[in-house]
DNA sequence: CGTCATCTGTGCGCTGTCATACATAGGGAT
DNA sequence: ATCCCTATGTATGACAGCGCACAGATGACG
């Protein structure tokens, strides 16, 4: 019932030969929401390629406070600390939508990663993305207001789902953009009474994409064009 | 008059064999207070490795709004973007304190890339520091006060620099921080009641280290300490 | 020596977000 | 059907940082 590993973007941007090596070495696992993939300053174990779940990376203060510094999802993979060559990351991987993925262990893709030429050069450009994407969190954090940072993940997180429907409470939001929870649904009332999304107990459901965009901040374009860039293989569920 | 190409960490850290082979491409090259070493969207000629100057990574907001999102010293270079594949970068390079550094040119990197180990293996590493540096910054910019902040960016800034003075006007920190002047102004003169630092018109010297690292948030030392466990060269400059 | 641009200090009202407290409502479990 | 946990809505006061306006102070330069 596994699905198919080449889901995954950049799996699906391997030449055939390089695939070929890899797919034996590749082990499906099931990816729960609240799944952590892992803690701060823990040595990885593997990477994981996604297919169908989304991962949040967060940053924890001493505090106990959050907030989240990217959003992975089926274009990506957890854990480049691996192939950094730093081996940890003082960031926590939380699975933020339930779903599938596929893991290599650490030592498969350091081998894979001295012999290899796409790989390596798939995986750092999607570095890169990534990279972007905390950049650009950074800034919408100092710049913008809560409404707009609202749309902005909404829809980041829309292109890494199919449909047109997260499970996600407010509260959980509120921990993924670093406020509070009454801030978002504040926020999230006003695009409802705009007809913006529709809402009851965890289901949010878009109903009008554009005006998502309209309201959200650059932060959001700035992103989705970078991805689009870097990697080959697009996204199946963007617009 | 040209300053050693090993003071920046990330050539010294070139085991010998290496470092005779990249020695002679490298090129000296000034970098005066302001200057742009790369504009968002362009497409690098160089990769600077630093040896005296800072070089700060801005993201420019349209309304011309801008933040910080990391420092660059002689532990690093900028223009990573060149050997993550992805050519350009959202981000500009400005140099913050003048000074000096090498800059290999594009060609040359990419040739050492794809035969080199220790270079390779160096650059990454000093990747993931930065991208931590990025990633703590988007934190400490949702979570902690301007006047933490500020102390952050001081401790960040001096372990870069030899000596204990900067010279910094606070219009220019404020850019740097993504603020308002008055409130560096604020938040300075707090820092200056207490006895830990003295400033004059774009000159602050650093009195009392310890007494920033008190104040601080936990931003600052999350960095230190991750750069000093991914850089093998030390920075020369720090405590 | 005087002028002027630059840097720093201060006040004021405004807005967004926070902290806290509490009210309502959906929906699963029994 | 009932209960209860969880999710969502609302209010209130506090406060940090903003935008704006302007004053003093230093130092460069003619």
């Amino acid at each position: 019932m596994n699905d198919d590993p080449r889901l995954n973007g950049l799996l699906a941007g391997l030449p055939e030969r390089e695939w070929l090596r890899l797919a034996p070495q590749l082990e499906w696992v099931d990816m729960p929401l609240g799944k952590v993939l892992y803690e701060p300053g823990c040595p990885l174990s593997h990477i994981y390629f996604l297919t169908s779940a989304i991962v949040s990376l967060l940053y924890v203060m001493e505090d106990g406070a959050s907030a989240e510094i990217a959003i992975v999802g089926h274009e990506g993979a957890v854990g480049i600390a691996l192939f950094m060559g730093g081996e940890t990351t003082p960031s926590r991987a939380v699975v933020q939508s339930a779903g599938h993925g596929y893991r290599l262990k650490a030592q498969a893709l350091k081998d894979e990663f001295n012999r290899a030429e796409s790989m390596m050069h798939q995986l750092l450009r999607y570095t890169q993305a990534l990279i972007t994407q905390m950049g650009q969190t950074a800034v919408c954090n100092r710049h913008h207001s809560l409404d707009q940072q609202l749309c902005r993940w909404l829809l980041l997180s829309l292109d890494r789902l199919p449909g047109n429907e997260l499970i996600m409470t407010q509260e959980l939001i509120a921990n993924m953009l670093g406020v509070r929870r009454e801030g978002v649904t504040e926020a999230a009332l006003k695009l409802q009474r705009a007809g913006l999304i529709h809402y009851v107990r965890g289901h949010i459901t878009i109903v009008d994409r554009r005006g998502l965009e309209r309201r959200t901040c650059e932060c959001y374009e700035v992103v989705r064009k970078e991805y689009q860039r870097l990697l080959t293989a697009p996204l199946p569920h963007q617009a």
